[in-house]
DNA sequence: CATAAATGCAACAGCAGTGTCGCAGTTCAT
DNA sequence: ATGAACTGCGACACTGCTGTTGCATTTATG
C-alpha cells in the first residue's frame, strides 16, 4: 500500500517511463543520465522512484505488459469469429508492441515481474487458435502450441522490417492481413 | 600481412572464441575476466589477441558467419532441386546457429564486421526462393523478401525453443521438416 | 639447443555507471 | 497560506570493467 502520489509526481513517472522506453529501444544499455535526460529529469528523482534501475525496467515491462493485455481484450479474442479476433488482435499487437518494443522484449524474459502476464497472454492466444482450429480456421491436426509460437514470430519479424518505413509496411491492418494470411497459408502455391 | 602464428597461439585463439561464444550466449555482457576463465586462459592473453572487446565479438561474428554459409553451401542451394536444399539448408543452418547463437546475432547487427557476409548469404537465400517459385514450390506471386524474412523468423523461432530439449525438438532434420512445411502451407487446412 | 614467441601474474590508471545524501528552492494539496 | 511533498543540484563513495605494462617463466620451432 503506497499513498497516491501527487499530480507532479506522476506526471514525472509517466515522463521518465516513455522516456526509457524512447532510450533503451534505442540502446538498451543506456545509462539512466540519459533516459533522465530524454525525460527532462534529473537522474535522482529516477532514483526516488525506482529503487534501482532493474525496478524501472521491471515496472516498464509491467506497464506494457497490461497495455499488450488490453490490445488483445478489444479483439474480443473468445467472442468474436475467429478468423475476425485474430486479424484485430494482430493489428492491434502490432500497435502496441511498435511502440513498446524494449518494454515486452524485457516481459518475454523469465526472471521478468512481467513474465506471469505474458504467459497468461500466450495461454489466451492458444485458446484463441482452439477456436480457430474447431471451426475448421486452422487444420484439425495442427500443433496449436506450434501455431502460436510461429504467430509470434511473424509478429516480431514484421516489427523488425518497422524501422524503415515504406507505406505497406507501416500500415498495422495490411501487416495483420499478410501476416494472418500467411501463418493460415504460408507462401506456397495455393490448391 | 600479419605471419603465422605459433600453434600454441593458435589454440589459444580458439578457445578463446568457443569460450566467448559459450560465455556471452548465456549473459552477453559477461566480462572478459569470465570469458577469460571459461577459456582456460588469463584475461591479458585475449587482450594481447584482440585490442578490445569489439574486436573479439566482431572475430567471433566472422568466423561464425563462414561458418554458416558452409553449412549453407553443403546443401547445394544453386544446383540440388528447390525443395531438397531448402530442407537441407535449414537443417544445416539450424546446427550451426544452434552453436553460435550469440556470434550470428551479433553478425546481423548493422554495425557488424560480418554483417557485409550476412547481407550476402540472404541475398543467396532469395535466390534459392526465386528458383523454388519457378518451379511451382512456391506461389507464382510470393514476395520473395518477405518469405525470406517468414524463413529466418520460423528458423530463429525454432532456435528458441532448442532452449529446452524434448527429442522432437532437438533434431535438426525433424525441425527442418515442419518448419519447410509451415512456411509452404501455414497452419491452416489443407486444400 | 638456442632463440623467439607466447603466456601467466600482478599491478596500475582510467573511466563510467550506480546508488546515496543533504540542502535549497518549487510546486501541489487542503 | 501553510505545511508537506516533490524536485534539481552538487557532491560523494563504491564498484566493476577495460586496457596497459613489466617481468619471470614456459613452450614451440628451426
Amino acid at each position: 500500500m503506497t499513498r497516491p502520489l501527487r499530480a507532479d509526481a506522476e506526471r514525472s513517472m509517466r515522463s521518465i517511463l516513455e522516456a526509457a522506453e524512447r532510450v533503451l529501444s534505442v540502446q538498451p544499455t543506456a545509462s539512466l543520465e540519459q533516459v533522465a535526460e530524454a525525460a527532462g529529469v534529473a537522474r535522482t528523482t529516477i532514483h526516488r522512484r525506482f529503487a534501482s534501475r532493474q525496478a524501472l525496467v521491471d515496472a516498464l515491462a509491467l506497464a506494457a505488459a497490461a497495455q499488450l493485455r488490453d490490445a488483445v481484450d478489444s479483439a474480443h479474442p473468445d467472442t468474436a469469429p475467429p478468423l475476425v479476433a485474430l486479424h484485430q488482435a494482430t493489428a492491434n499487437v502490432l500497435r502496441t508492441k511498435r511502440s513498446w518494443r524494449f518494454a515486452l522484449e524485457q516481459a518475454d524474459i523469465p526472471g521478468s515481474a512481467a513474465f506471469a502476464d505474458q504467459v497468461a497472454l500466450a495461454q489466451r492466444c492458444v485458446e484463441l487458435l482452439g477456436r480457430a482450429r474447431d471451426q475448421g480456421v486452422l487444420a484439425a491436426d495442427a500443433d496449436l502450441e506450434w501455431t502460436r509460437r510461429v504467430f509470434y514470430a511473424l509478429i516480431g519479424e514484421a516489427i523488425h522490417g518497422h524501422t524503415f518505413d515504406a507505406a505497406d509496411e507501416t500500415d498495422p491492418d495490411l501487416l495483420a492481413g499478410r501476416i494472418v494470411d500467411t501463418l493460415l497459408h504460408g507462401a506456397g502455391p495455393r490448391a
